[in-house]
DNA sequence: ATGTTTCGGTACTGGTCAGTACCGAAAGTA
DNA sequence: TACTTTCGGTACTGACCAGTACCGAAACAT
């Protein structure tokens, strides 16, 4: 593929039309994500985004793709400490991430390119990130090894996010440890 | 309040409106939702529909408010028999609501009244049922009395309307006695 | 210099939809 | 019978918006 010839694009527009959809997704809804409110949100014209997605839908597409859950694997040195490390996460990062997939719930239930990519996001990374965290512990020894890590491991994230989605707000830290210690513990050890 | 004149409003329209709202809702989502739709899957006319309610976002606070999710409080002679009793209840019945607060999601965001009308048909109701059902073996002893009941009992609906709504599907009925009793027994005693 | 592509911006088109105003017929009351 | 309201249905309006087609200027390669 030779250089191709002409003014190249501005790297910094993809990025900033993506991030303005994402805002105005959890601002405003999917019917109220217009491709103007983007252009204007991101400083742009309305061609810059035509001349990258054809259509409305996959620009969509674009925007909730380049939401990334950092997958860390936290290392405290406390199965507690992993635990509530973990969780947090999803109740910090996955703020925005909730507020946009919460934005285009009714659209992933037509659109099967969405529902692929949504459930990647939130069930993806961090699912792997906590499996991996009781797993460890597992060969450690503090968590029995016959204990549930794939209904925990989903668990967490899932209701983090039905938490958020409906209240609308983060989860509180209090609530976090809370959780970890009343009704993750238990159901590990 | 006297007797009105002329034609006595037919209590089946108002229902059937209100239904078939619901059904557009899960469908085609809150855009999908016309009110020409809405009409045609009523089998009745526009007109019917306006002369009851004066905006669509109307409609659709009272479609939603209209599911109720019936708080019955088991009864099974176990404490694991209700816990998956009162579980399972969500799993199934919440199936079409779950489907229709999905769908109106990324309006609760931005509608005080669709927030506060939802919160109270997923918060209420069920919420409640558990926490009758927990207190209930508190008393009998099998619950110990500083169990986490709030906790519990705002965690299981939120989970199970999360999965919903992302999954699209309801819980298993296998899932719903796996978390019972992995999840919510070692967290009670 | 010449050609090519991107830049922000504007004008236009075609379709959709909420909300309004009717209509004649039906179903009640006085 | 006269009156009132609801019934299903239709026609219209005004706004909004996705998508297309441009524009002159800027930024690169050859």
């Amino acid at each position: 593929m030779a250089k191709q010839a002409g003014r190249p694009r501005d790297p910094g527009v993809e990025a900033s039309i993506l991030g303005a959809v994402q805002d105005l997704l959890i601002e405003s809804g999917y019917a109220g994500t217009t491709i103007g409110a983007v252009a204007q949100r991101a400083r742009c014209g309305r061609s810059a985004i035509y001349r990258r997605w054809e259509t409305k839908a996959e620009l969509v597409v674009a925007a909730v793709g380049a939401l990334q859950v950092a997958a860390e694997v936290p290392d405290t040195g406390t199965l507690r400490g992993d635990l509530v490390a973990a969780a947090m996460h999803f109740a910090r990062a996955d703020d925005r991430t909730a507020g946009v997939l919460a934005s285009i719930l009714s659209e992933i239930g037509r659109d099967d390119e969405l529902r692929d990519i949504a459930y990647r996001v939130v069930g993806g990374p961090p699912v792997a990130a906590l499996t991996a965290v009781i797993e460890r512990w597992i060969d450690r020894g503090e968590v029995r090894a016959d204990a549930p890590v794939a209904l925990i491991a989903g668990l967490v994230p899932t209701a983090a996010f039905g938490s958020v989605s409906l209240r609308r707000r983060a989860l509180e830290p209090d609530a976090v440890v809370h959780m970890v210690d009343e009704v993750v513990l238990p159901a590990l050890r």
